[in-house]
DNA sequence: GCCCCTGTGTGATTTTGTTACTTAACCGCG
DNA sequence: CGCGGTTAAGTAACAAAATCACACAGGGGC
């Protein structure tokens, strides 16, 4: 329960002892995969830290489609939640976590509480908004601007990481992306049919790292 | 001089009376319309708060297609600036102002200094940053699920306000929409063909907003 | 008038989204 | 093991939107 201070630099040296002492008893959540953290709507007032997992943050349409906005992972903060609270909007966006998740919860008033009193805390936020907001924008160009198949391969590579497989379905690749479960569908086949990657159920091989990150790159002539 | 802090009610009740001294030595800038206050890259160590006039910020891509993510306006703050200082990172979008603009520029230095004096200021900052992140959530909802026609009947709207008629070019509402300048041609000529709205060179009139009121709604059943 | 630039109209093609299915793989259970 | 039930993936046909390529019109400056 001491430990997980050390995460934070920025919580660590925060000088008021009492601030300090109340910060050691904030909540600490534990939550299993496939939970939801909060939904449009929920009255949510708690500042919440990601310790250990990965949270989901997806915008759901009415229709039923999705897109990811962004991921909040280890040490990362979900703004999302103040946010809306300090603006006083319903906040339409909905948080799922993606793995087993441990995080603290810290109630508003003490979150306004650390904001006052120490200033690398306020730059821990504020970095943490600063780059929803930059991230947000990426995104917003890529749907506005980007292909598809640019898109796809890019988050193909972003996914496998160092490794060359990847366990996930067409239509998880379709809700992150934000589109339809069909196209991508139709785009791994043509992967597929052009060598770069091989498909099994549930599963995606890639076979032509060097290709596809040429394709990421938005280099055009990916066609024929 | 004194005049623009009563325009910022949580600017307004700084206590410490060295730091609101400070404040009223801020510098006011004055910008023409058409003036770019920040391009993708600029080394921008301000935080902006608009007192008079409205400011794009536009995302533009590399392909040279541009969409506006939001407008800062009379009494608002430009957080992107601030954002992407604080996250170290490049920051792509950029700022243009739209009509005569009047604006202060408060070093980084006194913004820090504000933010651990005063809780309404930090409250004032943080709904800045709320309401551009649900607004940019939003949009990316737009973007990734609206149909055009349904997002351009908003956008006339709001543009025109009470009045019915509306100066601008097919190109700039595409800009504004971030999509092709032939797309809004020929929505708006769908508009006209079903007596929406007439077409002259350079402007729109509204004949019927009470019907594209209906189509903005995202009420279906209008594409015969 | 004539040129030039900006704003608009249109057709053809490609990409993406939608609808409505079929087929295939996996899972648990009798 | 075979049998349904469920979830994942393939497919075809069509609609919407973006893209490309070009024609043409209006207006201002010369």
């Amino acid at each position: 329960m001491s430990g997980w201070i050390a995460r934070f630099p920025s919580l660590a040296d925060v000088e008021d002892p009492l601030l300090r002492s109340s910060l050691s008893a904030v909540r600490v959540m534990q939550l299993p995969p496939g939970a939801t953290v909060f939904r449009g709507g929920d009255p949510c007032r708690n500042y919440l830290l990601v310790l250990e997992g990965s949270v989901r943050v997806q915008k759901v349409s009415e229709s039923g489609r999705e897109i990811l906005l962004y991921r909040v992972e280890s040490g990362q903060s979900c703004i999302l939640t103040t946010a809306c609270l300090l603006a006083g909007e319903d906040y339409a966006a909905e948080a799922v976590t993606e793995t087993p998740v441990q995080a603290v919860a810290i109630p508003l008033s003490l979150f306004h509480a650390a904001m006052g009193a120490s200033r690398p805390f306020r730059e821990f936020v504020f970095r943490a908004y600063a780059e929803r907001i930059t991230g947000l924008i990426l995104l917003v160009e890529a749907v506005a601007f980007g292909r598809m198949d640019v898109r796809l391969a890019r988050c193909l590579l972003e996914r496998s990481g160092d490794g060359t497989e990847l366990n996930t379905t067409h239509q998880d690749l379709a809700t992150e992306l934000g589109t339809a479960r069909e196209v991508i569908s139709r785009l791994l086949k043509e992967f597929e049919r052009t060598g770069l990657v091989r498909l099994q159920r549930g599963r995606v091989i890639l076979d032509n790292t060097d290709e596809l990150r040429r394709i990421a790159s938005g280099a055009g002539g990916n066609t024929p």
